[in-house]
DNA sequence: CCAGTGGCTGGAAACGTTTACAGCAACCCG
DNA sequence: CGGGTTGCTGTAAACGTTTCCAGCCACTGG
């Protein structure tokens, strides 16, 4: 017994008295006289009977796992897309493997590749920079891929993304509404797609506010609490009467330094963020946030991956992109300056 | 070619002109003829060859994944496990597989008899609730198991428990030693093993300090930010000068109640967590917090897991019990009442 | 020069399933 | 009563690897 004493369809066989087919066919619920049935059922039951998946799966081709690449588990707006796709995956009967890159590009390839080691049926990934390399490595993937980003035009490859582009603007527009005129920013990563595009929102609204874009006024850093928190340190220099940050996370950090320097939010600085995560209505005061879809990406990305395995479209068939618009979620941290609730006791 | 394309050691060996045994030993670096080797990894290269991981499985017995099962993916101290487990598996060469319980018991049965389809090499999970049907499943897995929580004693299983009766009572004594004397306490479901711990932890302070349990003072609700926020309101009728709360989840709720109601933290109350999560210092006031020593933990379980898999360690041997001392971490949010900086100019 | 040795190699079995195929009995109908 | 159908069953092949074993060749040492 090399397997561990973990019995196997033979071991079904030998003890019902029945070929190792007729298992099968048994357990898959496929015609057997009632008698052949009844005596394997038993069996199996007997023996505490367990399909080994693995065999399954190199039989059949297909291992009913898909799995989801994401660049940080930490941060709760993966977090919301894994409870979207898990939620469509595991009513397709499939398993979701989960996997955290930490943003380094060679992970990120590196599951690319994985596919073809035939360990999962399909992969979402969401890349948090797209190189040449990613490109290729796409195209050339061993399987179904659903990627959550902007990807260049033209890619052939399946997509959800976010207008972040347009997330960033109705944000800063906000924030010129209720009168706010210095409005910083603070951005991740510049060369990443979203840092990117948040960027250039971030300066469209401007514009058309008729504000100018003041270089002293943005920070480039990563996209977690603590640079959140760095950052605004180094812009309270420039009194600002706004801070929108790239994410919920940036802007807790800075909400953070902000109170603890004695600054009142709104009344003195308001604050914004990105995602509207789980964060943001933790926050203290509850922080404005704009919605860019995680949950609604998730899902979509998941049924479109799906789609292409269950209707096993041929895989030259054309790409589709989905685009999830962006919603603004108003809270405390952005209550114009003027309101009443502003006037404090003292 | 039913395979869909991908090529296989067949393909190699015939573009090589080799046996299928020597693609297998060239590609895992046994021993062979220089000129076979070069053309071996020649032919390999130009297909694009990547061995099938279920077909490797299949004959090694072993897939080279681990599972870890958590009560909620949401949750940062899960995340915090997840992070070191990773960490120690991927070390090892162990892909890791991230279940999302939801906290159903159910589906905690669920996965530990998944163990049995050969899908993943060893488990650690993470139970809220262990009943006798837990047990029984867990002695009759099919494959290594390694608990995080606490089990009843006797059972044969390796388990890393967090001591948060000891963890809970250094948090009321803190309180109480900052001059707190009213002492509310918001607790997860009391019949979960954290919640029935952090109870008796609560009770056994209070009783140190010479308070009294006022039953009025304490709520059972469930462990997420909602819920924290939703027990304050109750409480506040109680008027509480402390607010121990048995997660950091349920205490940034807490705190975001009572900051809405008008009352400072920590001069008009205090507030205190559990995890000591990433939550914990982005909240604010930042939040006092004993860590349970979750990383700790998850580090210790992947570790016993890897030794009873590497070290074949025969199944029946004596299991081993860690338990994580737990640390009081002070922030802004339990300052003394007294305290200078609780002068507000006003 | 021959037996022995050692390095490489290929054939074939094995891992646990699913499934195509053929065999076989019982039955129905003409 | 014979030929066809029907319903069930068993044999064996296949999925893509790894690995045991035996064979082959070229040495080496006596």
């Amino acid at each position: 017994m090399p397997n561990g004493g973990q019995p196997t369809i033979v071991s079904i066989a030998a003890r019902a008295g029945v070929s190792i087919a007729s298992v099968s066919r048994v357990l898959n619920g496929q015609g057997a006289r009632r008698d052949t049935t009844e005596r394997v059922r038993r069996a199996a039951a007997e023996l505490g009977y367990v399909p080994n998946a693995v065999a399954r799966s190199l039989k059949g081709g297909r291992t009913r796992q898909l799995t989801f690449a994401m660049p940080d588990i930490g941060n709760p707006v993966y977090v919301a897309m894994v409870r979207a796709i898990q939620a469509v995956t595991k009513a397709a009967g499939y398993r979701l493997l989960l996997h955290s890159t930490d943003a380094v590009a060679e992970d990120e390839l590196a599951v690319l590749r994985s596919l073809g080691d035939r360990t999962s049926d399909g992969l979402i990934i969401c890349p948090i920079r797209i190189t040449d390399e990613h490109i290729e490595t796409l195209i050339t993937a061993a399987g179904p891929v659903v990627v959550i980003g902007s990807l260049p035009p033209g890619v052939p490859v399946d997509s959800v993304r976010a207008d972040s582009v347009a997330g960033a603007a109705i944000a800063v527009r906000h924030l010129h509404a209720t009168g706010r005129r210095r409005i910083a920013f603070i951005n991740g990563p510049s060369d990443t797609v979203p840092g990117h595009n948040r960027d250039e929102g971030y300066r469209t609204a401007l514009a058309e506010c008729g504000l100018t874009y003041d270089e002293r006024l943005v920070v480039h850093t990563d996209f977690d609490i603590d640079s959140g928190a760095a950052a605004a340190r180094r812009l309270l220099t420039e009194a600002p009467d706004a801070v929108f940050c790239a994410n919920d996370q940036l802007a807790l950090g800075a909400a953070h330094t902000l109170l603890a320097r004695g600054l009142r939010i709104p009344e003195d600085v308001a604050v914004a963020g990105m995602d509207d995560s789980a964060l943001a209505q933790a926050g203290w005061p509850p922080l404005t946030s704009v919605d860019l879809g995680s949950s609604e990406r998730g899902r979509r990305a998941a049924e479109l991956l799906l789609d292409r395995l269950e209707n096993a479209a041929e895989p030259g068939s054309a790409p589709r992109t989905t685009t999830a618009p962006p919603r603004l979620v108003v809270r405390g941290s952005t209550a114009p300056a003027t309101d009443p609730r502003s006037a404090r006791s003292a």
